[in-house]
DNA sequence: TGACAAGTTGTACAAATGTACGATATTTTA
DNA sequence: TAAAATATCGTACATTTGTACAACTTGTCA
């Protein structure tokens, strides 16, 4: 079986991602440790998990070492990175790039707190001060 | 062709989801001009983008009127929902539905300004005022 | 040391997805 | 009115995805 070299991500799938998230929140695990992290309106059978960990290496998303009789999983691949392309599709995807109605639509629906938006504009102030004013991103490339 | 009654979503496809968002854009359209609006780096044919109308009317979130020899397509689903849907599902694959990740990571990678956050915080306590204090929301169930 | 439990591997398979061709129908226009 | 242009419709098809069984392998414990 062919791993795929670090550096070249290959696409995603939903059920992928959901395992390596799992797999990122339990730092490494065997397929069972995976399987007891899964919510439990989402039980998928033990075989199920097993395929995607395999597509995961395959894709060079993780690798496994033995231990004793089982196969101990860990990500391989940089979190931050995984994540920046899943949010960048996703953005891409359904509102053409553009993060601020993303954030409207969170704060309209009582997902983050007035304590996150405190937070957030601390990260803010900070960056800021390291970026110089106001960063002039380019968003939904213009029509 | 049964055209899914309206209420019951049924799940988009990442193209689909994108082809609804550029309806939406251009409030309605042929399939020529949800063409025009594809994003030069995303050139796909003609008959694909109708096919994929096609699919997005079979499950209900799109109907046409005929408009000479044309379609023409206009949404048929509250924006809202869907994007309500789609934002829930993401969260919950790549941060166990918690956003709060999901806003820091913008925040850090330059996606949303300053000035967003201004807005933002007004929009808080705007809704705050008609919600009473700091929501305690469920979040990421606990493990 | 032999049976049992827990794993892995190979494989399967239906459905969804992305993509698009070719045939047919309908307007428009010369 | 016949040809050109433009649409739609039916259909196709390779992949990917989600899901999982059955067979084989390997530690483990009595």
């Amino acid at each position: 079986m062919t791993i795929k070299s670090v550096g070249t991500l290959q696409p995603l799938s939903p059920a992928e991602t959901e395992i390596l998230r799992l797999l990122w929140e339990i730092g490494s695990g065997t397929v069972q440790q995976v399987c007891e992290k899964l919510p439990p309106e989402r039980q998928i059978a033990y075989a199920t998990v097993q395929t995607l960990l395999r597509r995961l290496e395959k894709k060079g998303y993780v690798t496994h070492t033995i231990e004793g009789k089982a196969h101990l999983f860990r990500p391989h691949a940089r979190r931050e990175q995984v994540v920046s392309s899943a949010v960048t599709s996703f953005l891409e995807r359904l509102f053409g790039g553009d993060p601020v109605p993303l954030v409207q639509h969170l704060a309209r629906h009582n997902q983050i707190t007035r304590e996150d938006i405190e937070r957030l504009k601390e990260l803010i102030e900070n960056r800021e001060s390291s970026c110089k004013g106001t960063p002039d991103n380019p968003r939904s490339q213009g029509e």
